[in-house]
DNA sequence: TGGTAATAGGGTTAAAATAGTCCTATTTAA
DNA sequence: TTAAATAGGACTATTTTAACCCTATTACCA
Protein backbone atom coordinates (compact mmCIF):
# COMPACT_ATOMS: atom_id res chain seq x y z
CA UNK A 1 0.00 0.00 0.00
CA UNK A 2 3.40 2.27 0.10
CA UNK A 3 2.66 3.23 3.36
CA UNK A 4 5.00 4.10 6.34
CA UNK A 5 5.11 2.18 9.51
CA UNK A 6 3.74 3.99 12.44
CA UNK A 7 6.77 3.12 14.41
CA UNK A 8 8.48 5.43 11.65
CA UNK A 9 6.45 7.94 12.28
CA UNK A 10 6.63 8.00 15.84
CA UNK A 11 10.85 7.82 15.25
CA UNK A 12 10.27 11.15 13.56
CA UNK A 13 8.79 12.69 15.60
CA UNK A 14 10.69 12.13 18.52
CA UNK A 15 13.83 13.02 16.58
CA UNK A 16 12.44 16.41 15.62
CA UNK A 17 11.10 16.99 19.25
CA UNK A 18 14.63 16.23 20.20
CA UNK A 19 16.03 18.25 17.72
CA UNK A 20 13.38 21.80 19.20
CA UNK A 21 15.25 20.46 22.74
CA UNK A 22 19.02 21.42 21.77
CA UNK A 23 21.84 18.56 20.97
CA UNK A 24 22.77 18.64 24.71
CA UNK A 25 19.31 18.08 26.42
CA UNK A 26 18.44 14.61 27.92
CA UNK A 27 15.00 13.74 27.50
CA UNK A 28 12.74 10.73 28.80
CA UNK A 29 10.94 8.82 26.69
CA UNK A 30 7.95 9.33 28.94
CA UNK A 31 8.24 13.44 28.56
CA UNK A 32 8.58 12.51 24.76
CA UNK A 33 5.32 10.71 24.47
CA UNK A 34 3.21 12.39 27.07
CA UNK A 35 4.48 15.79 24.86
CA UNK A 36 3.87 14.10 21.54
CA UNK A 37 0.65 11.88 22.29
CA UNK A 38 1.27 8.59 22.09
CA UNK A 39 2.21 4.82 23.20
CA UNK A 40 5.61 5.03 25.73
CA UNK A 41 6.32 1.48 25.12
CA UNK A 42 6.43 1.35 21.54
CA UNK A 43 7.80 4.71 21.21
CA UNK A 44 10.42 3.18 23.33
CA UNK A 45 11.28 0.40 20.67
CA UNK A 46 11.27 2.95 18.33
CA UNK A 47 13.41 5.10 19.91
CA UNK A 48 16.04 2.05 20.98
CA UNK A 49 16.11 1.48 17.16
CA UNK A 50 17.23 5.30 16.93
CA UNK A 51 20.05 4.69 19.33
CA UNK A 52 21.49 1.57 17.65
CA UNK A 53 21.73 3.63 14.10
CA UNK A 54 23.63 6.03 15.97
CA UNK A 55 21.04 8.52 15.52
CA UNK A 56 20.22 9.30 19.31
CA UNK A 57 22.53 8.81 21.88
CA UNK A 58 21.22 7.27 25.34
CA UNK A 59 21.94 7.98 29.11
CA UNK A 60 20.52 5.08 31.40
CA UNK A 61 19.53 5.22 35.16
CA UNK A 62 18.09 7.74 36.99
CA UNK A 63 18.07 10.95 35.07
CA UNK A 64 19.06 9.25 31.74
CA UNK A 65 16.87 9.55 28.49
CA UNK A 66 17.80 10.25 24.73
CA UNK A 67 19.26 13.02 23.42
CA UNK A 68 20.52 13.53 19.31
CA UNK A 69 23.40 11.31 18.60
CA UNK A 70 23.75 13.91 15.25
CA UNK A 71 23.77 17.05 14.46
CA UNK A 72 20.23 17.97 12.90
CA UNK A 73 22.06 18.74 9.57
CA UNK A 74 23.15 15.06 9.17
CA UNK A 75 19.89 13.22 10.17
CA UNK A 76 18.13 12.67 6.99
CA UNK A 77 14.73 11.42 6.81
CA UNK A 78 16.11 8.18 4.92
CA UNK A 79 18.56 7.54 7.97
CA UNK A 80 15.26 7.12 10.32
CA UNK A 81 13.38 5.20 8.10
CA UNK A 82 16.61 2.40 7.31
CA UNK A 83 17.15 2.00 11.54
CA UNK A 84 13.41 1.32 12.14
CA UNK A 85 12.23 -0.44 9.41
CA UNK A 86 15.42 -1.74 8.16
CA UNK A 87 17.19 -1.81 4.45
CA UNK A 88 14.31 -1.12 2.04
CA UNK A 89 12.49 -3.89 0.11
CA UNK A 90 10.00 -2.34 -2.26
CA UNK A 91 8.64 -5.52 -3.71
CA UNK A 92 9.49 -8.94 -2.02
CA UNK A 93 12.38 -10.46 -3.79
CA UNK A 94 14.66 -7.47 -2.97
CA UNK A 95 13.80 -9.43 0.77
CA UNK A 96 14.92 -12.89 -0.61
CA UNK A 97 14.29 -14.09 -3.98
CA UNK A 98 12.40 -17.22 -2.74
CA UNK A 99 9.89 -14.66 -1.57
CA UNK A 100 8.88 -14.53 -5.45
CA UNK A 101 7.62 -17.37 -7.10
CA UNK A 102 8.76 -16.01 -10.73
CA UNK A 103 12.12 -14.91 -9.87
CA UNK A 104 13.73 -16.22 -12.75
CA UNK A 105 11.31 -15.06 -15.79
CA UNK A 106 10.68 -11.48 -13.96
CA UNK A 107 10.98 -8.38 -16.56
CA UNK A 108 10.45 -5.83 -13.77
CA UNK A 109 12.76 -6.34 -11.03
CA UNK A 110 15.87 -3.92 -12.77
CA UNK A 111 12.93 -0.63 -13.06
CA UNK A 112 11.85 -1.55 -9.53
CA UNK A 113 15.18 -1.27 -8.30
CA UNK A 114 15.83 2.25 -10.14
CA UNK A 115 12.31 3.12 -8.95
CA UNK A 116 13.12 2.01 -4.94
CA UNK A 117 16.34 3.89 -5.35
CA UNK A 118 14.80 7.06 -6.31
CA UNK A 119 12.51 7.13 -3.48
CA UNK A 120 15.75 6.65 -1.07
CA UNK A 121 17.17 9.51 -2.85
CA UNK A 122 13.52 11.80 -1.74
CA UNK A 123 13.80 10.66 1.79
CA UNK A 124 17.83 11.34 1.60
CA UNK A 125 16.95 14.83 0.18
CA UNK A 126 15.54 15.63 3.84
CA UNK A 127 17.32 16.80 6.43
CA UNK A 128 16.19 17.06 10.07
CA UNK A 129 17.25 20.77 9.67
CA UNK A 130 15.37 21.37 6.54
CA UNK A 131 12.46 19.74 7.85
CA UNK A 132 12.13 21.76 11.29
CA UNK A 133 13.06 24.84 8.62
CA UNK A 134 10.25 23.65 6.58
CA UNK A 135 8.20 23.58 9.75
CA UNK A 136 8.82 27.29 11.03
CA UNK A 137 7.51 28.65 8.18
CA UNK B 1 7.91 -0.99 5.53
CA UNK B 2 7.00 1.17 1.87
CA UNK B 3 6.38 -2.15 -0.25
CA UNK B 4 4.33 -2.43 -3.05
CA UNK B 5 1.31 -5.23 -2.78
CA UNK B 6 1.44 -8.34 -3.69
CA UNK B 7 -1.60 -7.80 -6.02
CA UNK B 8 0.04 -4.46 -7.87
CA UNK B 9 2.74 -6.89 -8.87
CA UNK B 10 0.50 -9.25 -10.60
CA UNK B 11 -1.18 -6.28 -12.09
CA UNK B 12 1.68 -4.47 -13.47
CA UNK B 13 2.79 -7.79 -15.03
CA UNK B 14 -0.32 -8.43 -16.41
CA UNK B 15 -0.01 -5.30 -18.15
CA UNK B 16 2.80 -5.80 -19.55
CA UNK B 17 2.07 -9.12 -20.81
CA UNK B 18 -1.31 -8.34 -23.00
CA UNK B 19 1.04 -5.03 -24.12
CA UNK B 20 3.26 -7.40 -25.91
CA UNK B 21 0.02 -9.66 -27.40
CA UNK B 22 -0.65 -6.14 -28.42
CA UNK B 23 -3.77 -3.83 -28.13
CA UNK B 24 -6.56 -6.18 -29.80
CA UNK B 25 -5.74 -9.75 -28.45
CA UNK B 26 -7.75 -11.16 -26.17
CA UNK B 27 -5.93 -12.98 -23.36
CA UNK B 28 -8.06 -15.09 -20.36
CA UNK B 29 -6.81 -14.91 -17.34
CA UNK B 30 -5.74 -18.52 -17.28
CA UNK B 31 -3.37 -18.08 -19.94
CA UNK B 32 -1.84 -15.12 -18.31
CA UNK B 33 -1.63 -16.95 -14.88
CA UNK B 34 0.11 -20.37 -16.40
CA UNK B 35 2.43 -18.02 -18.33
CA UNK B 36 3.26 -15.32 -16.14
CA UNK B 37 3.34 -17.88 -13.13
CA UNK B 38 0.68 -17.40 -10.57
CA UNK B 39 -2.39 -17.61 -9.10
CA UNK B 40 -5.44 -17.79 -11.41
CA UNK B 41 -7.90 -16.64 -8.71
CA UNK B 42 -6.07 -14.15 -7.69
CA UNK B 43 -4.92 -12.78 -10.63
CA UNK B 44 -8.67 -12.47 -11.60
CA UNK B 45 -9.10 -10.02 -8.98
CA UNK B 46 -6.80 -7.94 -10.18
CA UNK B 47 -7.53 -7.38 -13.49
CA UNK B 48 -11.31 -6.96 -12.39
CA UNK B 49 -9.79 -3.61 -10.75
CA UNK B 50 -7.80 -2.92 -13.93
CA UNK B 51 -10.93 -2.88 -15.51
CA UNK B 52 -13.19 -1.02 -13.28
CA UNK B 53 -9.77 1.65 -14.22
CA UNK B 54 -10.43 1.55 -18.01
CA UNK B 55 -6.69 0.40 -18.27
CA UNK B 56 -7.68 -2.72 -19.77
CA UNK B 57 -11.55 -3.75 -21.50
CA UNK B 58 -12.64 -7.09 -20.98
CA UNK B 59 -14.60 -9.56 -23.15
CA UNK B 60 -16.85 -11.91 -21.07
CA UNK B 61 -18.34 -15.05 -22.67
CA UNK B 62 -16.41 -18.04 -24.52
CA UNK B 63 -13.70 -16.86 -26.58
CA UNK B 64 -13.78 -14.18 -23.32
CA UNK B 65 -10.77 -12.35 -22.04
CA UNK B 66 -9.39 -9.07 -21.24
CA UNK B 67 -6.96 -6.91 -23.84
CA UNK B 68 -5.84 -3.26 -23.32
CA UNK B 69 -7.57 -0.68 -23.05
CA UNK B 70 -5.58 2.05 -23.57
CA UNK B 71 -2.29 2.61 -25.22
CA UNK B 72 0.59 1.39 -23.68
CA UNK B 73 2.13 5.01 -23.98
CA UNK B 74 -0.91 6.11 -21.89
CA UNK B 75 -0.82 3.99 -19.21
CA UNK B 76 1.23 4.76 -16.35
CA UNK B 77 2.84 2.73 -13.62
CA UNK B 78 0.61 5.13 -11.39
CA UNK B 79 -2.26 4.50 -13.23
CA UNK B 80 -2.05 0.65 -12.09
CA UNK B 81 -1.22 1.68 -9.02
CA UNK B 82 -4.03 3.77 -8.26
CA UNK B 83 -6.55 1.07 -10.10
CA UNK B 84 -5.67 -1.61 -7.44
CA UNK B 85 -4.17 0.08 -4.40
CA UNK B 86 -6.81 3.00 -4.55
CA UNK B 87 -5.88 6.61 -3.76
CA UNK B 88 -2.11 6.68 -2.14
CA UNK B 89 -1.77 7.29 1.52
CA UNK B 90 1.51 7.57 2.91
CA UNK B 91 0.43 8.77 6.28
CA UNK B 92 -2.69 7.55 7.93
CA UNK B 93 -3.94 10.35 8.53
CA UNK B 94 -4.28 10.56 4.83
CA UNK B 95 -6.97 7.86 4.76
CA UNK B 96 -8.58 9.68 7.75
CA UNK B 97 -8.13 12.12 10.24
CA UNK B 98 -8.89 10.46 13.08
CA UNK B 99 -6.81 7.68 12.24
CA UNK B 100 -3.92 9.50 13.65
CA UNK B 101 -4.38 10.32 17.40
CA UNK B 102 -2.05 13.60 17.12
CA UNK B 103 -3.74 15.31 14.02
CA UNK B 104 -4.04 18.51 15.45
CA UNK B 105 -0.47 18.68 16.53
CA UNK B 106 1.29 17.07 13.94
CA UNK B 107 4.00 19.25 12.20
CA UNK B 108 4.99 16.69 9.64
CA UNK B 109 2.08 16.22 7.45
CA UNK B 110 2.91 19.08 5.07
CA UNK B 111 6.28 17.32 4.31
CA UNK B 112 5.20 14.05 3.91
CA UNK B 113 1.91 15.30 1.62
CA UNK B 114 4.73 16.79 -0.62
CA UNK B 115 6.95 13.46 -0.53
CA UNK B 116 3.68 11.40 -1.11
CA UNK B 117 3.36 13.59 -4.18
CA UNK B 118 6.76 12.97 -5.62
CA UNK B 119 6.57 9.63 -5.12
CA UNK B 120 3.44 9.92 -7.09
CA UNK B 121 5.27 11.85 -10.05
CA UNK B 122 7.88 9.14 -10.04
CA UNK B 123 5.48 6.32 -11.16
CA UNK B 124 3.55 8.94 -13.37
CA UNK B 125 6.90 9.09 -14.92
CA UNK B 126 6.78 5.70 -16.51
CA UNK B 127 4.65 4.36 -19.13
CA UNK B 128 4.07 0.85 -20.19
CA UNK B 129 5.65 1.74 -23.53
CA UNK B 130 8.63 3.34 -21.60
CA UNK B 131 9.08 0.42 -19.16
CA UNK B 132 8.53 -2.31 -22.29
CA UNK B 133 11.52 -0.83 -23.98
CA UNK B 134 13.59 -0.52 -20.67
CA UNK B 135 12.83 -4.54 -20.61
CA UNK B 136 14.03 -5.02 -24.26
CA UNK B 137 17.10 -3.57 -23.63
C1' DT C 1 24.45 1.12 49.95
C1' DG C 2 19.78 0.52 48.96
C1' DG C 3 15.88 2.57 46.53
C1' DT C 4 14.26 4.51 42.47
C1' DA C 5 13.86 6.10 37.82
C1' DA C 6 15.42 5.39 33.75
C1' DT C 7 16.99 2.51 29.33
C1' DA C 8 17.51 -2.52 27.08
C1' DG C 9 15.39 -5.99 25.24
C1' DG C 10 13.04 -10.65 24.91
C1' DG C 11 8.64 -12.68 24.44
C1' DT C 12 3.76 -12.69 23.88
C1' DT C 13 -0.70 -11.11 22.42
C1' DA C 14 -3.93 -8.27 19.64
C1' DA C 15 -5.32 -6.04 15.68
C1' DA C 16 -5.11 -4.92 11.02
C1' DA C 17 -3.85 -5.61 6.33
C1' DT C 18 -2.82 -8.66 2.71
C1' DA C 19 -3.24 -12.80 0.18
C1' DG C 20 -5.74 -16.45 -1.30
C1' DT C 21 -9.95 -19.44 -1.88
C1' DC C 22 -14.70 -20.66 -2.76
C1' DC C 23 -18.96 -20.24 -4.62
C1' DT C 24 -22.57 -18.48 -7.50
C1' DA C 25 -24.24 -15.42 -11.15
C1' DT C 26 -23.91 -13.71 -15.66
C1' DT C 27 -22.46 -13.52 -20.33
C1' DT C 28 -21.81 -15.37 -24.96
C1' DA C 29 -19.82 -18.38 -28.70
C1' DA C 30 -20.60 -22.57 -30.82
C1' DT D 1 -28.27 -25.57 -24.36
C1' DT D 2 -23.79 -26.42 -22.96
C1' DA D 3 -19.33 -24.84 -21.91
C1' DA D 4 -15.91 -21.39 -21.11
C1' DA D 5 -15.15 -17.24 -19.75
C1' DT D 6 -15.65 -12.74 -16.65
C1' DA D 7 -18.04 -10.48 -12.21
C1' DG D 8 -18.10 -10.23 -7.82
C1' DG D 9 -19.52 -11.26 -2.92
C1' DA D 10 -18.15 -13.73 1.09
C1' DC D 11 -15.11 -16.15 3.60
C1' DT D 12 -10.52 -17.97 5.48
C1' DA D 13 -5.63 -17.97 6.18
C1' DT D 14 -1.39 -15.78 6.56
C1' DT D 15 1.59 -12.18 7.45
C1' DT D 16 2.75 -7.88 9.24
C1' DT D 17 2.26 -4.29 12.40
C1' DA D 18 1.18 -2.49 16.78
C1' DA D 19 0.96 -2.90 21.44
C1' DC D 20 1.89 -4.80 25.88
C1' DC D 21 4.26 -7.27 29.69
C1' DC D 22 7.92 -8.53 32.26
C1' DT D 23 12.65 -8.80 33.80
C1' DA D 24 17.43 -7.13 33.66
C1' DT D 25 20.62 -3.53 33.88
C1' DT D 26 22.31 1.00 34.80
C1' DA D 27 23.37 4.96 37.60
C1' DC D 28 21.90 8.88 40.47
C1' DC D 29 21.13 10.24 45.08
C1' DA D 30 19.58 10.24 49.71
Amino acid sequence: MLQVSRKFEYGLHAVTYLATKGLGRVVTVKEMADEIGFSQEFLSKAMQSLKRAGIVASVQGVKGGYRLGQATEEITVADIAVAIEGEPHLVRCGVKADRCEIFSSCHHRGYMNILQQKIQALLDATTIHSLLKEIER
